[in-house]
Formats: structure tokens, C-alpha cells, sequence
RNA sequence: GCCCCGAUAGCCCAAUGGCAGAGGCAGACGACUUAAAAUCGUCACAGUGUGGGUUCGAGUCCCACUCGGGGCACCA
């Protein structure tokens, strides 16, 4: 009796038989597949899945499926990032206890995760905000303490009002917090920093090992942002103090150039030299670094904005001949980056002419690039040409003057060559409640002192009784019982420090804590690491292009050097999928068109939506739900399992006597699948799976019939495929084929490459790239016998009439070509 | 301002330099039906954003531009 597809049914129906089968269990022990680790970026907990996580989970599992179908052991764990603002804004909102709201919601994601059909290893699991997780953020952190990676300074930190907390650099976004869009200030604080820019070499040259496994986006976005710049430093003595100012640039080619010096306003140097100036001077620098002060990020981006500065009554001398030039102070020099000083060459630098500009400094030309003089137009010239006006670099281009130059200054001993970096050291400390405890203990004698391997983890206490609210010192500062301790040196009193750890700590290394999730002996085991790790396949959204990826890299750059991995990149290939929009835009409740995911599942069902998400397009492509349709995906996937069902032949593993018309549609759509799926064209794979149903379809009622044993063939490997995008329905064709679950675990039968060649083919005939004729021919056919056959064609004939023929490309069996004068 | 990516049918998207169409949506028509839905089938629709170039041959490679999206940006 023919049945009809009924979704919620085959939903319930199965998902008991594999809570019971655990096909995805990678761990277990006499399992000799060779293995593959497929990594989703995992989860922040804040209320239940959304589309977006749809859209990632279902990609996610396309290839983790694939992969365990090829016949690999494959690693698929979930984790949820659970530390953060949102539980502690929620605590604070709604009065709810941060804990609690993350573990609801944890339970809630497990659940939509679960009836999602996720192929994730259950038993692979962890939670950022366990004890028994971030145990190991503290012992890394005392690992990184212990070589002088992590340290703690004073300096002006980013600050966001809103939050009432410290931001990483790489938070700041645009001037504005991350997070909620306020305005960044700045704030001098006493915090903890990982040494990032040690490896900031590394960081940035081993992209290139990434070339081609990560999308050139990603790896443009990280070299940016670690912002090398390759140059020289150089000092500049101060007349009449014993003092000098050292500058970098990345121009030393135009030295002679340098008609003025600029500090940055707020450098302690600035400040140095205007406490030695003149009353007057000193008064005009104080009202100017007020001014600069109270500008945020944002006005002292705008582009248009007018520079402004103060002179500091001193002079320095240019070390290559001795010319005094003055020293002023101004906002468009950064006291953070490089030395915060530059040689201002006018001539060759739009800032630097804008400020000569602005303040009737003098501009001197010595790179003629062959535009006008700099001092005429008033406008600077930045490309190469002729060193000139410069001595002993006259003559030279602009690369081998920058060369000379460095070794000029060098010889003198005035300056060497250097490089620099935008990158910055990664602020750590957070004044929150919700993260990990920073494992220090500040005691008035011993200083710092890290807390002892054996006392870890130092556990977060209860938030009863302590306010959340963001007051710019941490909550645990207030956490008295917890807060004071003897300290573990000299046993006196001392505290704990009460700030916690940015939560990129947590995501830093957690793709190797899914290696052993439940060691209490270690963060995880090196064995395990040299088996799976590291990551074969990460798949995740480009919003976290630096950030996450970026710490991750240098967490494992780190592991490497400590000896606890062998590897020094985390994330062999990286998958960035889209967002899904709804109208041309992001899905939010007050643009009012948020699509719920609950309701999409209720109403399509969960293969449908998991359909529609890798059919939509490629996968690194934004879906606009309203351009595709689910229900549309129902319905293929309703007709794919009415093939099942109309399969008539029993099991068999042999279908050599099928017919050759099916198993050769077949076997085209293996091969077809396979280079669509590896090469993550999930679009085309789908439309090839379309295209075997609707060829099976046809051979049922118009060809071979149901029983025609290469219809089974068909729809056996059509199940296997559909198991990537739709487990339910093709766990039920399986099952309908009389086959014992699970599918998932059923291998793609090999391509059989004998079917796939064509005896006959189709050859076209150009004339000057024309289609004029084509007929169908043997494929072995010979170019002189595909010639004679081209030029005999009387459509060739009649289009070749009047012309001269110039020469014939032949591409047996497919193609001729005739060019004509 | 600099860098990157994209533009193919009414819509979403395919196409190792070789017949512009794999697949889907929407559409038209037909079969089944008393009728409709569902199902099954058939059909139509663009010469690939614009202008040049390379080539026997360009959607595909190169150059310039337009539009859209993204990244970086007073980084010396």
C-alpha cells in the first residue's frame, strides 16, 4: 500500500533509533577509520537557535556526514561559549542568576540541536563556563604568565562607558564599542595582556601556509589588521638637551626631506619637552592636549578635519646632515603606534603637507617622480622616481635610496632598520562578573603571585549578593570571603585579583579541549592531539575573521612552543558561511522581519529547512529567506521518497545486470556529488541529487519499470546522498529499501568509470567561433575523420561560402573550428 | 582614498577557455479527477552590467569604467 510522506511522523521515529545507535561516537576504541575533525564555531548561548545558527549547523553537518559516508572516523563535537555579557546583562535586567540563564539556554540549544539532527558527537561536549573547562583557562594563563606572555601594565585602555569595561583593541570598532555601539573612551588602568605581538611575525607570514584553505578575505582581514610595516627607526637629536626623539618611518629614502618634527600630543615625550620650554609654550601645549583629550575616536577620524597643533619652542637635527628643523606636537600622530614621533617629510606625505600647510612650514622636494614640485602644487607625491637634493642618496630610485639610507644612519649610529606592527598586545582583563578569574593573588609583600597548580580552578563565587551592575571595578571585589586570601608565598594577607578573563580566552583553545572534555588531568591529551588535531574543516561566520581566529592562532603558535602540540596552525580550512537575511537585510525583532526558526521547522519540517539552507546557493553567499522556498524542498524531498517507496526489487549488492541508461545517470551523479560536496558546492549537489530523482522518476513510470534492479542502485545512493542534507527522509528511504539503519553510516558505493564513458558524443562545428552545425560521432573518432565529416556538413558548406578558410582547430570528438579571413 | 569580492532568464542560481542552462521558484499548457488539491508530464523565457583587448574561439583571461557588497584607513 503506498503511504504518504508524512514529516513529523519520520521525525519521530527516528530520532529515538539513533539516541540508541550513537552513529556519531568517535571515540570508539577499536574504531580504525581514519579520522577527520570537523569543527562548527560554537555557540553562545543566548535564547534558542536562530536561522543563522541553521544555516551553519546544516552546512556543518554536510560535510561531517560526507566525510563519515566516505568512510572516515570523524570527530563533530558542539560546545556552547558560555561565558559573557548577555547572561550577566540578563542577571542584571531581569534580576535572573547568570548561571541559571545559561544553563536554560544551553539545555534549550541542546535540545533544538538534537531534533535539528546535528551529526555531533554527544559525548564530545563542553560548556566554557564549567569549572572543569575553565580550570584550564587559568592554567594556560599561569603557562603563558610563567614565560612572560602574560603581563600586566598601566596605559591608556579602551573603555567602554556602556559596558563599564576594558575592550580589546580588536573591539573597537570604528571608535565604537563591539558590543553596544558606544562611544570608546580612554582610560588609564592597571590590566593583564597577553604577549600577542611576539608572534606577530608568525602570525602574519604563516597566512601563507592558509592560501587557498581559508578565504583570501579572512587572510587579507588578519594581514591588515597585524598591520606590518617594514622601514627604520631613527633619532633625532634635541638641540640644547640631552634628549633625543626616535622616530619610525617607513620613508628613510627621504630623510633630507624631514622640514619638521611631530609628536603625538598625549606622548610622555610631548610632555617632557613641553615642561622645558618656555612659560607661554607650556601653557599653549596644556590647552592643546586638553582639547585633544576631549575628542573621541570618532571626531579625531573624520577625514576632513583640519589639522591642529602647538610648536614646542625646540629643535631637532636631522642625523644624515645636521639641519635644525622644529618640534612640534599634533593629534594626527599617534602616541601608540610606532614611537609615537615622525620626521614629517611635507614633500612626499599628504598629512605631513596638510600640517606644513596649515602652519606656513617649510616643504622640500627630494623624490622627483616627474609631477610637479610638492612646494608648488601643494600637493605631496608618494610614488617612486629620483632621489634628489639629497647628497650622497642622489641618483638613487626609491627602494635603494630606503636601503642606503638604513645603512647611512646605521654607520652613524643613528637609527637601524626596523619594522612595526599594528598590531597590538591583547588586553585580557574584563571588570565582569561572568568569566574566569583571573588565577593571580596580590599580595602586598610578595607582589604577584600566581595561585598554586593545585588550587586551581579558582571557582567563580555564587552571584547571590553581589552586584552585577557595571560600576567599572569588578563584582568579585565585593565577594569579601572569596576576595581575601593568604598568600600561597608568605602566607600573609592578600588578595585575589577580581578581574576576569575576556571570554576569547575561553574560545582560544577549546577545539582542543574536545579531544579529552572530561580530563581533570590535563587540558587535553597529547596523544589525542597528534591523532585528530589539527581542526581538518572549521565552518563558521566571517564576523569572526580576526578576532577568534586571530587569538586561536597565537594560542596554538604558543601550545607549539610549550611543546603540547605539533602543529602551529589550528584550522587547516575554513569555511565561511553567509548570514541569512529576510528582505535584503539582518533578520531583527525590531525591523520587524525576524523569522523564527521553531516555526520554520514546525511548519516545513527539519529536512526542508536543512534542504533550503544548502540549496539556497554557495554556502559563503547571504540567503535571503524570501528569495528561496521550503516548501519547495518538501516537495523534492516528499518526491525522493516516493522513489524509495516505489523501488519493487529486493535487496542486492549486485547491479551489474541493471540497466546501463540508470546506472550510468547514477554513476554520473556519484562522481558529480562527490567533486560538488568536496569542494563545497552544496547548491550543485543538490540540484544533481534533483536531477538523479527526476531521472529515477522517469525510468519508474516511462522506462525500465520499479523492479529494474539499477533503479535500486539509483535510489540507494540517492538516500545516502540525501542523508547530508535531509537524515529523516533519507533515514526512511533506507528503511524503505530494506535497509537497517542507520544510513549514515552506509558508504557511497565507488564511482564505476566504465559506465561513465560515452560511445558516442555529440561534436560541434564552428566557423569563427559560430555554431554552425554538430552531429552525433564515435568518440574515438580522428581529427583528419571529424575534419572530412566537419567540411562535408552542407550548413558548413553554405556558411563558408565566399570566405577563405584561415586554419581549423580540431578537439576530437567534441569540437571543430574554422577560421575564415 | 586604498584593497578585496560580485554582476548570467521575472527571481534564486549552474556552466575544466569550446553548443549559455544542471537544478529550483514563479509562469503557461496537458494528463489524472465530477471538480480541486496532490501527483505526473510538456513548454516558453536571457546571449552573460558597460566599453575595449588577448584568442581559432571569452560568461570564463587582461585593461578601464558603472553599480552592489565587504575590509582597511591621520598606522608615519
Amino acid at each position: 500500500m503506498q503511504e504518504d510522506y508524512n514529516v513529523t511522523a519520520i521525525q519521530d521515529k527516528w530520532l529515538p533509533v539513533w539516541d540508541d545507535l550513537k552513529p556519531f561516537d568517535s571515540s570508539r576504541k577499536d574504531d580504525t577509520r581514519p579520522t577527520k575533525y570537523v569543527l562548527d564555531m560554537f555557540p553562545y548561548p543566548s535564547g534558542d537557535l536562530h536561522m543563522g545558527h541553521a544555516e551553519a549547523y546544516a552546512l556543518g553537518d554536510v560535510i561531517a556526514r560526507y566525510w563519515g559516508q566516505k568512510g572516515y572516523n570523524v570527530m563533530h563535537p558542539i560546545g556552547w561559549d558560555a561565558f559573557g555579557l548577555p547572561a550577566e546583562n540578563a542577571a542584571i535586567k531581569r534580576g535572573l542568576d547568570p548561571r541559571a540563564w545559561t544553563y536554560e539556554n544551553i539545555a534549550q540549544q541542546k535540545a533544538s540541536m538534537r531534533r535539528y539532527a546535528c551529526s555531533f558527537d554527544w559525548d564530545r561536549v563542553l560548556q566554557t563556563c564549567d569549572p572543569s573547562y575553565y580550570q584550564w583557562n587559568q592554567w594556560l594563563f599561569l603557562e603563558l604568565y610563567s614565560r612572560g606572555l602574560a603581563y600586566r601594565k598601566n596605559s591608556n585602555v579602551n573603555w567602554c562607558p556602556s559596558c563599564q569595561t576594558v575592550l580589546a583593541n580588536e573591539q573597537v570598532v570604528q571608535g565604537l564599542c563591539e558590543r553596544c555601539d558606544s562611544v570608546v573612551t580612554k582610560k588609564s588602568l592597571t590590566q593583564w595582556y597577553f604577549k600577542v605581538t611576539d608572534y606577530a611575525d608568525r602570525l602574519l607570514d604563516d597566512l601563507s601556509q592558509l592560501e587557498g584553505k581559508w578565504p583570501s578575505k579572512v587572510l587579507s582581514m588578519q594581514r591588515n589588521w597585524i598591520g606590518r610595516s617594514q622601514g627604520a627607526n631613527i633619532d633625532f637629536a634635541i638641540e640644547g638637551m640631552n634628549q633625543k626623539i626616535s622616530v619610525f618611518t617607513t620613508r628613510p629614502d627621504t630623510l633630507y626631506g624631514a622640514t619638521f618634527m611631530v609628536l603625538a600630543a598625549d606622548s610622555e615625550l610631548a610632555q617632557e619637552l613641553a615642561s622645558a620650554a618656555a612659560p607661554e609654550i607650556r601653557e599653549q601645549f596644556n590647552n592643546y592636549l586638553e582639547e585633544v583629550k576631549k575628542a573621541n575616536d570618532i571626531e579625531r577620524l573624520a577625514t576632513d578635519r583640519k589639522k591642529t597643533g602647538v610648536f614646542l619652542g625646540h629643535y631637532a637635527l636631522n642625523p644624515i646632515n645636521d639641519e635644525r628643523i622644529p618640534v612640534w606636537v599634533s593629534d594626527y600622530v599617534l602616541a601608540d603606534y610606532g614611537t609615537g614621533a615622525i620626521m614629517a617629510v611635507p614633500a612626499h606625505d599628504d598629512r605631513d603637507i596638510e600640517f606644513a600647510k596649515t602652519f606656513d612650514l617649510p616643504v622640500f622636494m627630494v623624490v622627483d617622480t616627474g609631477e610637479e614640485d610638492p612646494a608648488v602644487s601643494g600637493i605631496a607625491t608618494s610614488g617612486d622616481g629620483v632621489i634628489v637634493n639629497s647628497g650622497e642618496l642622489n641618483g638613487l630610485s626609491k627602494s635603494d635610496a630606503i636601503s642606503k639610507a638604513i645603512e647611512l644612519v646605521e654607520v652613524k649610529g643613528t637609527g637601524k632598520g626596523a619594522k612595526n606592527f599594528r598590531l597590538r598586545d591583547w588586553l585580557i582583563s574584563r571588570q565582569r562578573y561572568w568569566g574566569t578569574p583571573i588565577p593571580i593573588i596580590h599580595c602586598d609583600k610578595c607582589g604577584e603571585v600566581p595561585v598554586p597548580a593545585e588550587q586551581l580552578p579558582v571557582e567563580l563565587p555564587a552571584s547571590e549578593g553581589l552586584d552585577l551592575s557595571p560600576k567599572g571595578t569588578s563584582p568579585l571585589g565585593a565577594a569579601s570571603d572569596w576576595l581575601n586570601v593568604n598568600c600561597p608565598k608568605c602566607g600573609g594577607k592578600a588578595k585575589r585579583d577580581s578581574d576576569t578573563m575576556d571570554t576569547f580566552v575561553d574560545s582560544s583553545w577549546y577545539f582542543l579541549r574536545f579531544l579529552n572534555p572530561n580530563s581533570d588531568e590535563v587540558p587535553f591529551e597529547k596523544a589525542q592531539a597528534e591523532k585528530w588535531a589539527p581542526v581538518d574543516q572549521y565552518v563558521g561566520g566571517v564576523t569572526h575573521a580576526i578576532l577568534h581566529l586571530l587569538y586561536a592562532r597565537f594560542f596554538t603558535k604558543v601550545l607549539h612552543d610549550i611543546g603540547m602540540v605539533d602543529f602551529e596552525e589550528p584550522f587547516t580550512r575554513l569555511l565561511n558561511q553567509g548570514m541569512v537575511l529576510m528582505n535584503g537585510s539582518a533578520m531583527s525583532k525590531s525591523r520587524g522581519n525576524l523569522v523564527r526558526l521553531s516555526e520554520q521547522l514546525d511548519i516545513h519540517g527539519v529536512d526542508a529547512i536543512r534542504l533550503t539552507m544548502a540549496f539556497a546557493g554557495p554556502p559563503e553567499d547571504d540567503i535571503d529567506w524570501s528569495d528561496v522556498s521550503p516548501a519547495a524542498s518538501a516537495k523534492f524531498l516528499a518526491r525522493a521518497w516516493r522513489i524509495a517507496q516505489d523501488v519493487s526489487s529486493k535487496p542486492e549488492s549486485n547491479f551489474a545486470s541493471g540497466d546501463k541508461g540508470v546506472r550510468k545517470a547514477t554513476h554520473q551523479f556519484l562522481a558529480g556529488f562527490k567533486e560538488a560536496i568536496e569542494s563545497h558546492k552544496f547548491n550543485v549537489g543538490v540540484a544533481k541529487a534533483m536531477e538523479l530523482t527526476n531521472h529515477l522518476r522517469k525510468a519508474i513510470d516511462q522506462g525500465v519499470g520499479p523492479a529494474d534492479i539499477a533503479v535500486r542502485e539509483g535510489a540507494e545512493e540517492l538516500a545516502k546522498a540525501l542523508s547530508l542534507f535531509a537524515p529523516y527522509t533519507a533515514e526512511d528511504m533506507w528503511q524503505l529499501l530494506g535497509h537497517e539503519p542507520t544510513v549514515a553510516l552506509a558508504q557511497f558505493a565507488e564511482v564505476e568509470n566504465d559506465l561513465l564513458v560515452e560511445q558516442k558524443g555529440t561534436a560541434i562545428v564552428q566557423i569563427d567561433g559560430k555554431l554552425r552545425d554538430k552531429f552525433e560521432v564515435d568518440v574515438s573518432i580522428s581529427e583528419d575523420e571529424l575534419r572530412e565529416l566537419a567540411l562535408s556538413s552542407e550548413l558548413v558548406k553554405k556558411a563558408l561560402q565566399g570566405k577563405e578558410t584561415l586554419n581549423i582547430i580540431i578537439r576530437a570528438p567534441k569540437l571543430v573550428n574554422i577560421a575564415t579571413k
